[in-house]
DNA sequence: TGATTATTGATTGTTAACAATCAGTGGTAA
DNA sequence: TTACCACTGATTGTTAACAATCAATAATCA
């Protein structure tokens, strides 16, 4: 048996897509070429190509001969990615509720209790992590790759417009709309399920203020070892 | 005034993403990189980047040592595009219908007349380019980049999905649906337009049929200089 | 002092040479 | 013939050195 090839610019980017969906790396910091060939002890070359399929993700903005910063979402870029997220997931979400088996259901169950546990802890960063993970199970539950990757990016830039202009507010997924869509698509009620998903999407997203300020960077590196 | 500046990656990008759409460049053709930096008289490193961005559009596999293809879609990956489309050209038309103004309308027009004259001269090419070119300018009057941006994916792997599984069949936009949509646009009659669209989109998915071999592949050369 | 201009250090962009890998060719043995 | 193996040419991957550009500091002049 062969050992699990890793390819270096996959795990850099995979590290920094983490990093900014766990809010840890906020919009506008700057990911210097040599900073990041330090950390993960490599080439420069490696660290242009991991920065080139950030772009492509778009959430990482490439300015010539200035680098490459985390990008700061506008509140234009703001209303239309929540717009586009109300359009995917209403397919994904009635994908769910026709696909959703038992071992899927359960997945669910189990995810619930993991955000309750996090709750019940004052566990903000895992509850950063879980929130958005609920989606994403969601978009794996509907079983439409293609979806699923829109919504992997849709919900990354949703992390990074989250972190900016909602620092203050507690505007971490209310309290368990999450348990309610389960409840609905247990019950394979699909308009229900469409209705409560679409409320929280709304609800997320009505928690955004945009007359803060954006504040400052916070450090590249601290970001990156978490 | 300075000189436009041209980024070179941008240039190699379009000019492949344009021969995808325009079904020159068919699925499986190999992207070497010689052979492009000739083409575009440039450095490797070049190619390599341009690559690389194409990979973050999935329309270009890269296969480790191997070198870089362009994208063979499998049935499956065909029915989540075309339900992916539907999902997100739903609410682009919806927009549409809100907030097309005199300006929109003329252009939607002028496009069913030149579609209207590409089938006139028997011009596929032109009537490929105009087919997908409907889509995308309802959705740059939807106004909202971020559902243009993932159509304009979608559109590119559905080119190379019908060119790989509807070779023969004259799949080409059925006489002209598009013009009943603009009709119901411009009354304002967002239930029919986007009943129409929906019926429009399952009739080109329709007309893909995977029992066809995918025969082989094209020249690179010829495809880049049309 | 305040504004403008040089200078400098650091960062990004470019290039070419070298190493590793693969596909196809041709040869050898059963 | 068929299967297997070594070799070869071509292609991709890697690295380091060099050039160009930018931001920040220091210096100059009104």
């Amino acid at each position: 048996m062969e050992t699990m090839e890793k390819p270096l610019e996959t795990l850099i980017v995979d590290s920094i897509l983490d990093a900014i969906a766990d809010q840890r790396l906020v919009a506008g910091t700057k990911l210097g070429e040599q900073a990041i060939s330090d950390i993960f002890a490599c080439n420069r070359a490696h660290v242009r190509r991991a920065l080139s399929m950030l772009t492509g993700w778009q959430v990482v903005d490439h300015l010539p001969n200035r680098g490459a910063y985390v990008a700061t979402p506008t509140p234009q870029d703001a209303r239309d990615v929540f717009q586009a997220r109300r359009a995917i997931e209403t397919t994904i979400c009635r994908n769910a509720v026709r696909l959703a088996d038992a071992t899927d259901l359960a997945d669910l169950r189990r995810h619930l209790a993991q955000e309750d546990a996090a709750r019940g802890h004052d566990n903000r960063p895992a509850l950063i992590r879980l929130s958005r993970g609920f989606h994403i199970l969601l978009a794996r539950i509907g079983r439409n790759p293609v979806l699923a990757r829109y919504l992997d990016e849709l919900t990354m830039r949703s992390s990074l417009i989250i972190g900016l202009y909602a620092q203050g507010h507690a505007t971490l997924c209310a309290e368990d709309e999450h348990a309610g869509i389960v409840a609905a698509i247990a019950a394979r009620d699909e308009a229900r399920a469409l209705s409560l998903l679409d409320q929280h999407l709304r609800h997320i997203e009505a928690g955004i203020r945009f007359d803060d300020v954006p504040p400052a960077t916070g450090g590249l590196a601290a970001a990156l070892r978490g």
